[in-house]
DNA sequence: TTGTATATTGGAATCGATTCCAATTTCTAC
DNA sequence: GTAGAAATTGGAATCGATTCCAATATACAA
């Protein structure tokens, strides 16, 4: 319930020009002398114009916003970051950011889809929680839409991931340069593309550097306390047990820190620890601070947006699959 | 750039009735008979017509859209459960959320203020960070506006904050209750309300239960590992040290499960600890998990919501200033 | 000076809904 | 069967911008 404000009919009279004089005016186009310009400009300031975007979007179809929809929200501050990621890169664009959470719910996405769709927004980003294949509603396909995290099997929208082989691929590198060769790897239980990428990357750095893989230092373990400490103990009570682990995320990592603390082992004196995700709250905090790979929500986010408003970067393709670095983030656990 | 849609004309001429008993059937408005109201509701489905928003809010300045502005992104994930909450009530209302952050640059807010009142949103939220005090653009005067997680001192805006006094009341008398009667209290260093609000709470448990104030089991601490690393050892060193231990927030907490721990300590068993904020990240994952309690931040988001579109529940007062409890969230650390 | 090309300008039509009023139909009571 | 009241219905006006076309003003060349 706004009061009414001035509009350009206002502005016009005002000025004693035409309505069409103010438009060019205001959106800067040809063919008004530096005279009326000026002058049309002194009274949309006197009275505080403001043309009201409804109109504008009635007569342009151009909403200038983009729709965010995630699928759920986790005990884990990832969403986060895409958001971040994609209101930063609407805003540079003069585009705003719509939300909605469906908590993973088929119906409510395709109510959301609809609201989408009567808004007219300019384009649509499905976020998914953790890095997966999903299924979507072909209500889809009468939006423009890019994935989060997230991707068709079929391939047959445009998406954005992280690059997992590479993140195992460096974290475990990393840990190979400091002169590690038994390295453990306390990884997750699923099948999903983070734990299968990471064990590639894993696998991959070990032959580059001549390392022979030994399975019995990669470990699988539900992410809970208690599963990872004791899985931890189990492998650093070995004899030839490893100097470093890589840990499939920050909070294994936690649970890694408690159980070498138990053993008596140092970090990063005695053993080496390298964790994923760089969960700021977890990662900086832990004593010693946790050196990790980041998980690049954030430039998801604003992949996602600049796809959606500027347009394709890469045109060969016609539906991209990025991946996106998970880059290092140096602190002190290794 | 979407195809153009069918539009109420479409409807109205397939329907072979006026646009405005279109628009009466789409509005349930009554001078309907059924006969004509199905006939028009299956030409709707048949072109899958819905009304475009834009036209809808040019003729009604309804917008169905609330502005969320947030001033800074932390580390901390407070934020997201603002927003949690604000979309949820807003979708619970048939309403969308807008998002903007300022990164705490005033210029900016101004920008993002204009912004809103372009789309001629519902309302504004402004959400901080942490709960403080606020000076704010007159700006905000044009819009219907609120703002969680902090107040403007002349209480001219209503706003809606933790209830802190009742948070470290609570804290307090819970572990009191479990026979403690030495509590120490790890505060932090600023004047912030969650620092005097907590102490206050403290002080009026301790009253209550008749136990007498000591000064020197409270103390502040920056919040970073090593000073309330160092601080706790200090305090649990001393011969009449606490055996329970209220800390200022849950990433104090972590730092001093280290401390404990190192000292050879145990949680719950010898030291009792209770946290503040319940950042599900940390305090469940700890091990054991922290028992905290909660800042009402997504409580918070959905009171603000509802204020801006069902209006004061408290006509008393014509800018509500309203605190909500923090409750306790147990877990096994007392 | 005059004719032509070019630069400004005003204002009607348009986007797609709601709303209101007048016209028509249906219902009620006698 | 008919007057009068009540229920439907169609469609013009409206919201506030953009856009296009015709009208007017100005510049330029011969």
């Amino acid at each position: 319930m706004q009061k009414r404000g001035p509009t350009i009919q206002d502005v016009a009279r005002k000025a004693q020009v035409g309505v069409g004089t103010v438009s060019r005016v205001i959106n800067d186009h040809p063919n008004v002398t530096q005279a009326t310009r000026k002058q049309v400009l002194r009274v949309i300031s006197d009275l505080g114009y403001r043309p009201k975007l409804a109109a504008i979007t009635l007569r342009t179809r151009q909403t200038y916003e983009i729709g965010l929809i995630t699928d759920q929200i986790a005990t884990t501050p990832f969403a986060f970051d895409v958001i971040r990621g994609a209101q930063e890169e609407a805003w540079a664009h003069n585009y705003l950011l719509v939300l909605v959470n469906t908590s993973g719910d088929q119906n409510l996405l395709n109510v959301a889809l609809d609201r989408m769709y009567d808004r007219q927004v300019h384009g649509v980003i499905y976020a998914a929680m953790f890095h997966q294949p999903v299924i979507l509603p072909d209500r889809f396909r009468d939006l423009p839409a890019v994935l989060v995290d997230c991707y068709s099997e079929d391939c047959s929208m445009p998406s954005v991931v992280p690059n997992e082989v590479q993140g195992g691929y460096d974290a475990v590198a990393t840990l190979l340069r400091f002169g590690h060769r038994r390295i453990g790897f306390i990884n997750y239980t699923t099948g999903q593309p983070a734990v299968v990428g990471r064990l590639a990357g894993y696998r991959q750095a070990l032959a580059e550097a001549g390392v022979r893989y030994d399975p019995s230092l990669v470990v699988q373990a539900d992410i809970a306390a208690e599963p990872v400490y004791r899985t931890t103990l189990e492998m650093m009570r070995r004899p030839d047990r490893p100097t470093a682990l890589f840990c499939f995320n920050d909070r294994t990592a936690m649970w890694v820190y408690d159980a070498l603390r138990d053993l008596g082992l140092r970090v990063p004196d005695d053993v080496a620890v390298i964790g994923f995700d760089n969960q700021e709250l977890l990662a900086a905090n832990l004593r010693p601070p946790l050196t990790t790979m980041q998980l690049p929500h954030y430039e998801m986010g604003r992949w996602a947006v600049n796809y959606l408003i500027v347009g394709n970067p890469l045109p060969a393709l016609a539906t991209p699959q990025i991946q996106i670095e998970c880059p290092l983030v140096w602190r002190s656990s290794v």
